[in-house]
DNA sequence: GACTATAACTGAACGCGTTCAGTTATGCGA
DNA sequence: TCGCATAACTGAACGCGTTCAGTTATAGTC
């Protein structure tokens, strides 16, 4: 096995380099020229290797956006973890995650949009329900669950249980909405989750009036359900 | 010009035969082989043309789906407008329109869940937000205006008139949602819709509440400016 | 019935993602 | 240094949606 230097990682193989100049110049082209202009001839060209030399390490185009996604959900765990240190109050710390995931989704807003029908088919590896991205997105929970967790906020406490996952919801659909935001560096989905963060905020709070209580309950039903439809028949 | 016998209709030109013939063969081939396995070249084989022949009246194969698309609202409209007759009750109302829905698109399912993802493309022809699906979208827009009109609902004047947008809304969140149901005949999504239309009502109600006021006028103003987020810059 | 403008249609070709039988490069024991 | 197992890579080929220069059929006019 050959090493580079003193360094205790053991040095990469032939392939594993290869693999990662195909995924530096294709994550490089995602950004620039978004997905569809983007052909795995294109890559190849540009890593210079042959077509087929793609698919000994990636199993198919849609798992650049898989890998795509890893990152960028990594990325926004650690910047979070940063910004949300000293932070008690539950709206202000939503805030920080919404506004830091928006920060690290930015620059593949293209790709996301001409791409987020890949992502959004049941049986499409990228689903962000699927099995292939359980990792991200359980990663993507307990960051919520932290955002519950180490707050203020008081609320029903099978609400406050469901919360995380309440929470990840929204922001699913909020990147669904921010894919066909059309304005100057998505400003327009920044500014919504200005308003939105208050009035949930708002709403959570207000829940804790008796007269709510049949309303959670419903809509804790509601999810519960809903969670339940892909999966298998018994 | 030929005629057929003494009907007063004019009589198709062979082009528009032609047409007509390949839209029942795709129609048939989308039902029984789902979205993928039914390519424009078998579409042409079964409709003894040649491919290109398709191509003179259909932009694209995603226009299937705008067509399909546009004759199931027709039949949504049709059905529910016989059923809704002499009916009063909001929830009833909602719940019959909802029933008829699913029932009308249920013999699509297997092509609704491999094509969903050409639907939420936000600048692909079948978005159900864009402008190519605006007639069927406002056919069932003015549907949800009668099921609220002429109904014994009481709420907030400016909550009254959103509500068909909303329920349109939750109609299509409900569609999303009933494409990863992989239960037998979709029978989840049915009871969700059952469990979900007398939630909705009792949440709809509840906000004649004073304290809910707040909420109401958040939540109208999210959805308003969540709707301005696909246009273009000034 | 002959002529002709145009409606209708054809099918080879393009670029795409992907596959895989075949070829070349690498590193290790003798 | 040689031999060779296997890791790494190639590129023609497949089926897909789509295009368009070229061909054929139709219907109205004289």
């Amino acid at each position: 096995m050959t090493s580079h230097g003193s360094n205790g990682t053991p040095a990469p193989t032939k392939g594993a380099r290869t693999a990662a100049r195909i995924r530096a110049v294709a994550f490089d082209a995602l950004r620039e020229d978004g997905w569809r202009a983007t052909t795995m001839r294109g890559i190849a060209e540009r890593a210079e290797v042959s077509p087929g030399t793609i698919y000994l390490s990636l199993p198919s185009k849609e798992h650049l956006l898989l890998e795509l996604y890893g990152e960028t959900v990594a990325r926004i765990e650690q910047r979070a973890a940063d910004d949300l240190a000293g932070v008690r109050i539950f709206a202000a710390r939503l805030r920080i995650v919404m506004r830091v995931a928006l920060d690290e989704i930015a620059p593949f807003h293209r790709v996301a949009t001409e791409a987020i029908g890949q992502a959004i088919a049941p049986d499409s590896p990228v689903s962000p329900f699927g099995d292939e991205t359980r990792a991200p997105r359980e990663r993507m929970l307990r960051l919520f669950a932290t955002v519950v967790e180490d707050s203020d906020l008081v609320a029903d406490r099978r609400l406050r249980e469901a919360l995380p996952e309440l929470l990840w919801g929204l922001l699913m659909a909020g990147m669904l909405a921010w894919t066909s935001d059309r304005s100057r560096e998505q400003r327009r989905t920044r500014a919504l989750v200005e308003q939105a963060v208050p009035m949930l905020d708002r709403a959570i709070r207000v829940t804790a009036v008796p007269l709510l209580r049949r309303q959670v309950r419903d809509l804790l039903a509601l999810t519960a359900a809903a969670k339940e439809l892909s999966h298998d028949d018994a």
